[in-house]
This record gives C-alpha cells, structure tokens and sequence, in this order.
RNA sequence: GGGUCGCUAGCUCAUCGGGUAGAGCAGGGGACUUUUAAUCCCAAGGUGCCGGGUUCGAGCCCCGGGCGACCCA
C-alpha cells in the first residue's frame, strides 16, 4: 500500500469520530483502551514530529486525533506524506496521549482518495463567501458552522414531516411543470416541451394541485415544493426555494393559525430545546400562542394611519406619495393599503404575530371575510420583520373563483406580469365540491434562517443561484 | 436598475507620494519520539479580475467591462 498506489472500492468503518469521544470520555490522560476501532475522514491537519506524526481527522460527526508512530505504522513516511485534505481510513487502538488528547492510534491505515487541490488555509478557513457558494463541496468541510447549517436544515425538514404526518396529512407530489403558473402573484419561468409543442411554466406555487386533491377527497395533504420564481436575487430571496404548502379540509384560517404557531414552536424545541431564541442579536420567543392582529390595527399602530376600504383613493394616493411608495392607476384601495402596511409596518414588526384580514383586492385565492366585507379571511405569519408564511380560509365558490380570475386578467392586461390568469380546469374541479379548507404555505428557507439565526437565504440553500464564473 | 466597498501566490493577508510585489499557511526538500494553527532550516511559487488610457514608468491614477458583498429601488 503506497500513496500513490490506487484506492480501494469499498472501506468499513466501525466508528464515527463522534461515537469514539462519547465512548472513550473518561480515559484518562497517558491511558489505552484496548478497544480498536476503525475510523475514516479527511485529515484536516497534521503535526510531524520525527518518528512521530499527529493528525486530525474529521469526518461528519467532527475530528479526532490521530497518533502515528514510526515503529507501528506500516510505510509511516506514506502517512507523513499525506496531504490535507486526504481521505484516509484508520484502524487502531483508542488511546489518550500524555498531554491529554483522545486518539486513535494509527495501527494500519489506507488512503480513500486524493485530495489533489490543496485545501484552504487551516487555520482562516474560506473569508469569500463567493468560494463558499460556488464550492460548496468545500465550504462543508472548512467552514463548521455551515454543515452545521444544513444539518439543522435536515432536521427541521424531517421534524415537519413527522409532525404533519402524525396528524393526518398525507404527502404528496404534483407538478412542477404547469401549463398556467397559479397560485401566487410572481412572474414565472418559462421552458418549452418538444413532442407536445407546449409552452410551459415551473410552479409558482404547488397550491392548485394541492386544493384539487382536496376536491379528490385526500382531506389533508402538504407537500415541500420546489418553487421557481422569475425575480431578482437578494439576501432574502433566491430564484428557486421550498415551500411547504398544506390544507386541511373542515378548516379555518383559525385552524391554521394554532396548526402554525405549534408547528414552529415545536420545531424550535427539537433544534433547540426552547422556543426562547435569539436572531441577529435580537430575542425572539417562539413559544404558542402568538400575537394576532388585523392588519389595519398593526397600520394604525405602527404608523398612526386610520385608514379603511371605504378611504377616499385620492387620500390613500397622497399618503403613498408621501412614503415614495409608487402608485400606478390601476391600483385600488386595497392594494394602496397593502403597499402602506408592506413599506412601513411589515418591516417594523419583530413578532411573531399573525396579521390577519387582507384586502379582497390582493388575495384572489382566499375566501371573503364572514364579517368584513371587501376583505378575506387571510393571514401572515411575521417574525423578525420577515413574511414566513402565507395562509388563508380557502375560496370555494367556483363562481367568485371565476371573478376573481378575471380581474387578475384585468391586471394582466394592464401589464402586471405578476397577475394571475384562468385556469379553467381549476374552476371545474371547484364546481365539483371544495369543502371548507384552510391552506398554508410556509417558506422553508425562511423558516431555516429562523431557526439557525441566519441571515441570508443562500446560507440555507447549498447552492444557491449565482451568476456563472468567467 | 442605482450607490458604496472589494478582487494581489492554492488559501489568508501585506506593500506604495506611481519606480515591474512580500509574509504566514498549504505544496516540495531536510531536522525533530507526545504534538495541538506543533516548531526549526532550505528552495520554489505571481498574466496583481479583464480591456483600454494617462505616464519615461501603473497592482496603485482615469475610463469601460466582469464577478462578489452590503445598502437602496
């Protein structure tokens, strides 16, 4: 076995580093086990000391030392030789040096592949975050708070499904190809299928699909949708990102609110183990039930405007105008209250809270409000200033479904290429029988940003949309 | 789309009132029997993001472009 010899097909390891050190804890300094393990990794760093040589070794669970000796490690000038970065596999005894570090001792040994770019510097890691998105494969290895990341990413992906199943919702697929992009306001991608000769879209929002199942009978389903949208990129929005969108039949928008503030308090408890956290040096309380106010209330509050559907236009107009908030002539009061409360309150609001009751105007999937007219039964989810989720009391009526298309057309027209169109088939499945249904769509990234305290999205996303090199 | 900042060795960073670049780590060679970013010695390593311009001379000044970060729309 050399080092420039080939590699092997296939290595057994018998241990992660992490279940060495919990294993071997109390061991005391100068001391040997007796127990021979077999560990493998990348060597991150390496101490030669004549017929001696220490190495690190870290595999996904973290980095134990290895301890090499000239008189028992076979072709020890191979090992001395190795590179950082190297995958090695490691076969000897646990032991804990005189100076107190828990080891493997390196009695047999083999290289697992090559690392024949030179890692980065061992001790500064990678500074351009450019490097860490572009070369991720990197970034995991060197950078300890980004794996970090995305294992809590993992964990909170799979704590949502536990949760959501143990409760009876069912997971499901639907397409990602869309013939008419519904389900959000968002300008979409578009691609071209050959044999058909048939425009299509990635999905805005897996949304229609979801509320035709429900039609279909499947009560309660989710799905963690891939969504695409067309819009610039920024510390908060990526090109691609995941929502998880799910409805439940007999439902309110009541319904989804407890569902949401029990279903992120408890993943804050599984990551955490508290729902008190802290993001961007700020406290945070996660813990049920959160604030719930009117959106009207939270303008009011927060920028002391008292203002409703029935306000003069030419008034809601000037207090735009007088925010720099831009106005064009097609926008209603509703949405001129939508752009008010986004602009000024939205931002200011550090939650969580839940800001129900929207403008009929900007919500053309959600029900009309029972008490309130012009406005419907939807709410967001606020926390640390952000939107993390979207969620509303389902609109059934094929009829006002049709209208509200319509108008969106209207917009359409008038050059809004966030607006929505008909989708006739949609319409047939509402005339077969949506039952009362609450819907929710929550951005995961968002969510992850949360709860690992990050602050930009292509943090969250291992690869996030750049533009290409050269 | 606008503004600010950045781009120098594989990585992390220096240099200067314009005079064709320097260190640590990594990589190469050597020393060292308990190291912890080990240490010590030696040698090597550069299209200074790209393209123009000003100048006797540009990594540095000017213009254009590229990529990124942050802020704003």
């Amino acid at each position: 076995m050399s080092v420039s010899g080939g590699v092997p097909y296939r290595f057994e390891p018998t241990a992660t580093v992490a279940a060495v050190g919990a294993e071997h804890a109390g061991l005391a300094d100068g001391e040997e086990s007796g127990v021979v393990v077999t560990v493998a990794g990348r060597l991150m760093l390496r101490r030669d000391q004549g017929k001696l040589a220490f190495g690190d070794l870290q595999d996904g669970t973290g980095r134990v030392q290895l301890f090499a000796m000239e008189r028992l490690t076979p072709n020890f000038e191979s090992f001395t030789g190795l590179h950082l970065g190297d995958w090695v596999g490691v076969t000897g005894e646990v032991l804990r040096t005189r100076r107190g570090e828990l080891s493997v001792r390196v009695d047999s040994w083999v290289r697992l592949a090559e690392a024949r770019r030179g890692f980065p510097d061992k001790w500064h890691g990678i500074t351009d975050v450019d490097i860490r998105y572009r070369q991720r494969y990197v970034d995991l290895w060197v950078t300890e708070e980004s794996r970090g990341t995305f294992v809590a990413r993992s964990r909170i992906f799979s704590a949502t499904r536990r949760w959501l199943e143990d409760r009876g919702f069912l997971e499901v697929e639907t397409p990602v190809f869309h013939p008419i992009p519904g389900g959000a306001l968002a300008r979409p991608f578009t691609t071209h299928h050959n044999a058909l000769d048939l425009e299509l879209y990635l999905r805005i929002a897996p949304e229609l699909y979801l509320k035709r199942l429900t039609v279909g009978g499947f009560d309660r389903v989710f799905e963690i949708a891939r969504v695409f949208r067309n819009e610039g990129l920024s510390t908060r929005h990526n090109p691609e990102f995941t929502m998880l969108e799910l409805y439940q039949a007999y439902a309110d928008y009541g319904d989804i609110m407890c569902l949401v503030e029990n279903l992120v308090s408890h993943l804050a408890l599984e990551l955490h183990g508290t729902t008190s956290l802290s993001y961007d040096g700020r406290d945070l309380d996660l813990a049920a039930p959160w604030r719930r106010a009117t959106l009207l209330e939270l303008l009011e509050e927060h920028e002391g405007l008292s203002v409703d559907l029935d306000t003069p236009r030419d008034e809601l107009v000037s207090l735009c105008e007088d925010r720099d908030i831009p106005v064009e002539s097609h926008h209603g009061p509703g949405k001129l209250i939508m752009e008010l409360y986004e602009k000024t309150t939205e931002p200011e609001l550090w939650g969580p809270v839940f800001v129900t009751d929207y403008p009929k105007e900007v919500s053309p999937l959600s029900r009309d409000h029972r008490d309130r007219p012009g406005w419907v039964e939807r709410f967001e989810g606020i926390v640390a200033g952000r939107e993390i989720c979207n969620a509303f009391t389902e609109l059934v009526d094929p009829e006002e479904q049709r209208a509200r298309f319509e108008a969106q057309e209207v917009g359409k027209a008038a050059g809004d290429a966030e607006a929505m169109a008909v989708d006739e088939d949609y319409l047939r499945a509402l005339e077969y029988g949506l039952p009362p249904t609450g819907g929710l769509g929550i951005g995961m990234d968002r969510l992850v940003m949360l709860l690992t305290d990050t602050t930009t999205i292509r943090d969250v996303i291992l690869f996030p949309t750049l533009r290409p090199e050269q």
